[in-house]
RNA sequence: CGGGGUGUAGCGUAGCCCGGUUCAUCGCGCCUGCUUUGGGAGCAGGAGGUCGCAGGUUCGAAUCCUGCCACCCCGACCA
């Protein structure tokens, strides 16, 4: 009851503890609910920490001087999903959800969008993943708040995922909860809130945005093996001989901070130890043979290019370093490459329709601004406005679907 | 919750329409031996099955009928 409008966004979708026990079934077969163990006053299991984090802000904030605060934590959630896919809507995640309040509007503002920013740097710098920054449309906005920020990114299928959401709450959670604080002119008011949230669906997102058709790719910032070292050879005692070369090698690689696994086990022959790599997404595999013990080389090859190249062992770790530089940088660009190539102008209603059959992808086009329009082109091609950009140029145009007047183009696209 | 589909060895499958000479097919994987090892090895031999569950029809059921269970896909919903 206390959580009033923001509970009508999730009240659809919650699970609910009804009892708090089973037993035997009478049958024998296995076990069933106790009807004797049923709740007085059922829980439901949370889709989101606002509720108890708000209470307890209720408690913790009386004066400015309190403020701001923040709350950070990762938990797990459950939405009654009727339909689920893997990694990108689950009944039960994890994620990471932070809450702030705040003594002024301006500052809370600040907060959502810093907050994007390090969504942003994470997706852009770590995942390799280019996301544009933008703002939900009312429809498509969190429940209970004034603005929805977020970061959308194309996968390779063309199709959109929201990322991550930061959301400026305004006073509206204040209100409900009765969070108030006296300012420094000794005047009472609510306060001014935030929240915002990854979850596992980024690595939903990781797996889609970079993986090919040998498996999954991952960028080396994030590869918990970096370097794979892989043994070339005939009979034991040559294996014996080549791990003595190798560990000098794999200690040097190391010692620049690179996650190195040399996998000698003698149950699986190379060709299948590359191929079983390449699925796990491994940035660099170094192989070693004979020959290269020989010539004082080693083999490298590049899971983002599948490219080999013969290198000298000398200075190997300077190399490696700046090959997995490389990879991330390459996974970046390709990344972005791949979305410029898919995003779309387009500016007539048989062109939109054209588009997301037949290329699919971010669609740019003028939006006359009205929830009735945003509905009519979710209903008949399933494309939704993803965000309305922030930084978008604003150049007046008329609307894609009801040639009324529009003052920027906004991202559509069909989304996960 | 609506619509569609599928359950056969660890995994993927053929057979089902039209019941019976097929001891239930094939591939991958597994085990043994030999040869191999710089891109998922080759040959030979071998193990592995309540044909989702229950009932029915029949001389005879993986196959036909009824009920149940499970899973998958599509739609609405959504981080």
């Amino acid at each position: 009851s206390r959580e009033a409008s923001h509970v009508k966004g999730f009240a659809k979708e919650c699970a609910i503890v009804t009892h708090y026990r089973l037993k035997n079934s009478p049958d024998g077969k296995g076990v069933i609910v106790d009807e004797d163990a049923k709740l007085e006053e059922e829980l439901i299991i949370r889709p989101t920490s606002e509720t108890i984090i708000w209470d307890s802000y209720r408690n913790w904030i009386q004066s400015y001087r309190d403020l701001p605060i923040l709350i950070n934590q990762w938990s797990n959630v459950v939405r009654w999903e009727m339909r689920t896919r893997l990694f990108l809507r689950t009944i039960e995640f994890l994620w990471q959800e932070g809450h702030t309040a705040h003594a002024t509007k301006e500052e809370a503002v600040i907060e959502a969008e810093k907050i994007l920013d390090v969504y942003t740097e994470f997706a852009e710098k770590w995942m390799a993943m280019p996301v544009i920054k933008g703002i939900k449309t009312e429809n498509e906005r969190f429940a209970g708040a004034l603005e929805t920020y977020c970061i959308e990114a194309l996968m390779q299928d063309g199709k959109s995922l929201q990322a991550g959401t930061s959301h400026f709450l305004g006073q509206n959670f204040a209100k409900v909860f009765d969070v108030k604080f006296t300012n420094k002119e000794g005047v009472m008011d609510y306060v001014w809130a935030t929240s915002w949230g990854v979850s596992t669906r980024l690595i939903g997102a990781l797996i889609m945005a970079h993986s090919d058709d040998k498996g999954l790719v991952l960028p080396p910032k994030l590869a918990p093996i970096q370097v794979v070292i892989i043994p070339i050879y005939n009979s034991l005692d040559q294996l014996k001989e080549i791990s003595q070369k190798v560990a000098p090698i794999k200690k040097a690689i190391e010692s620049s901070g690179i996650s190195v696994k040399y996998d000698d086990r003698d149950t699986h022959k190379p060709g299948w130890k590359f191929t079983e790599y390449e699925f796990k997404g491994v940035p660099l595999r170094l192989a070693i043979g004979p020959r290269d013990i020989e010539q004082g080389t080693v083999e490298v090859a590049r899971r983002d290019t599948l490219e080999k190249a013969i290198y000298q062992q000398t200075d190997i770790e300077k190399k490696i370093k700046n090959l997995l530089f490389q990879i991330q940088e390459n996974l970046y660009e390709k990344a972005l490459s791949f979305r410029e190539m898919s995003t779309h102008k387009v500016n007539s209603w048989a062109e939109f329709k054209d588009v997301i059959e037949n290329k699919n992808g971010f669609l740019m086009a003028h939006w006359d601004g009205t929830r009735d329009t945003e509905e009519a082109i979710k209903n008949e091609t399933k494309a939704t406005i993803r965000c309305i950009p922030l930084n978008n140029p604003k150049k007046e145009g008329k609307c894609v679907y009801s040639g009324k007047p529009s003052s920027q183009r906004v991202i559509f696209a069909r989304a996960y």
